[in-house]
DNA sequence: AGACGCTTGTGAACGTGTGCACAAAGTTGC
DNA sequence: GCAACTTTGTGCACACGTTCACAAGCGTCT
């Protein structure tokens, strides 16, 4: 499956959620790619991956298609994540109630600051670093969370992978290597906001470079 | 611009700062490639829409290089960004140092919910969503961040598109729509999530596999 | 000055992703 | 049962992005 394709399941997923809260049993592939706002060509062919889960002249029953975007995934398995740096942004994370309702139990909370230590969040007492791979063995996580400052993220990332975490999502603002075999994905707030950025000043750019050849027309007029 | 390459100015722009701090002088596309996890040959055609800024048989100045891109994405100037949803989220995002340090200015904190009205943060006040427009206009923000739940994300953007924000960053689990001419981002934490726990899952069938393969040669190693 | 070594910048091939357009297949109405 | 209509699934062409490989250019050393 195309990794293009993996990347928008969850967004069907969500758009399909959101259909079955309202009540509705089927969606042609028009309407739903619509409402996850891609071109429907685009979603049949990823749909299509899954198999023929379609009805020709009918569209998909939004509670099946559900169920097997969800099995494809992986969601129908509860997995353990751990968060590693409970800031204000591992805080945040901790009471997000997206991760639960998705497959997504938080198991552990972990921070190296010993005042950090022992607090409660969601229920959960923060642990401390130095534990940090007993809590992965003992509790069976694959997938890490890093929350931590930046000048912190590799070694608690090779600490994770020397542990058995085989996935990380990391939310530091910085670069870290991790041995093949091991997913790494990066959330970097400051990096959207850049790209924002650059298309924002292109916009003013391109109103600049309007007034230019209205200046250029005007020019010609008064030549002409 | 290819926008993949706009993408990974910022990371660029990270790496070459790391370095910058180091002491570090001038580098190759090489190193720089390996700092920020890319091919070195993307990162030359990366840096070469720039200009050609480098120096054949020597490499990169670190100061000019990051002056140069600092400039193409627009961080010379100050970009005023308004804060919608001040919850758990919404308070990292506004204690995140790394958007200060990078041209970005918190201009204020907005909320719907009364009881958060008026709550200092990071010596900004908390003022209420009916003063949306009024913020917006006065402080001649152009860039608004949306971190409030999901059902009130649409509204939001709608309100602030129409005070004239024209690029948006969304932190809701939701997807919304905006109109021509407006950018819009969206961050999605579950959906990260979402996407490490596919692989993780192959990655456990694929072990799955390799043990059935184990078991046909052990039944070969019998039958033969 | 000229040869040598190193690194950039880029043409060209390749691979991935997207979107059109339509045949195949189902449903509805008579 | 058949015709008309709707919608899926997909072959195909095109656009975009990545990577290789190498010529062009710069510095250095003799």
């Amino acid at each position: 499956m195309p990794e293009a394709t993996v990347a928008r399941l969850p967004l069907y997923l969500r758009a399909l959620t959101t259909l079955a809260e309202r009540g509705v049993a089927t969606v042609s592939s028009e309407e739903l790619a619509a409402s996850a706002g891609v071109n429907s060509a685009k979603l049949r062919k990823d749909l299509s991956y899954l198999g023929s889960y379609g009805t020709r002249g009918v569209g998909y029953e939004v509670d099946f298609l559900r169920h097997q975007i969800t099995r494809e995934i992986g969601l129908t398995q509860d997995w353990a994540v751990v968060i590693v740096g409970i800031g204000n942004l591992g805080h945040a994370l901790a009471n997000y109630g997206g991760f639960a309702s998705r497959g997504f139990r938080i198991a552990a909370l972990v921070d190296a600051d010993p005042s950090r230590v022992g607090e409660e969040v969601t229920g959960l007492k923060v642990r401390h670093a130095d534990e940090l791979e007993q809590i992965v063995q003992d509790l069976g996580i694959a997938i890490g969370v890093v929350a931590t400052p930046a000048r912190a993220a590799q070694l608690v990332c090779d600490r994770l992978v020397a542990a058995g975490v085989t996935s990380i999502l990391n939310f530091a603002p910085a670069i870290v290597q991790v041995p093949e075999g091991v997913d790494l994905r990066k959330v970097d707030l400051s990096t959207e906001l850049q790209i924002l950025a650059y298309h924002e000043q292109r916009k003013n750019g391109a109103a600049l470079a309007l007034t230019a050849e209205q200046a250029a027309e005007l020019a010609e007029a008064v030549n002409g």
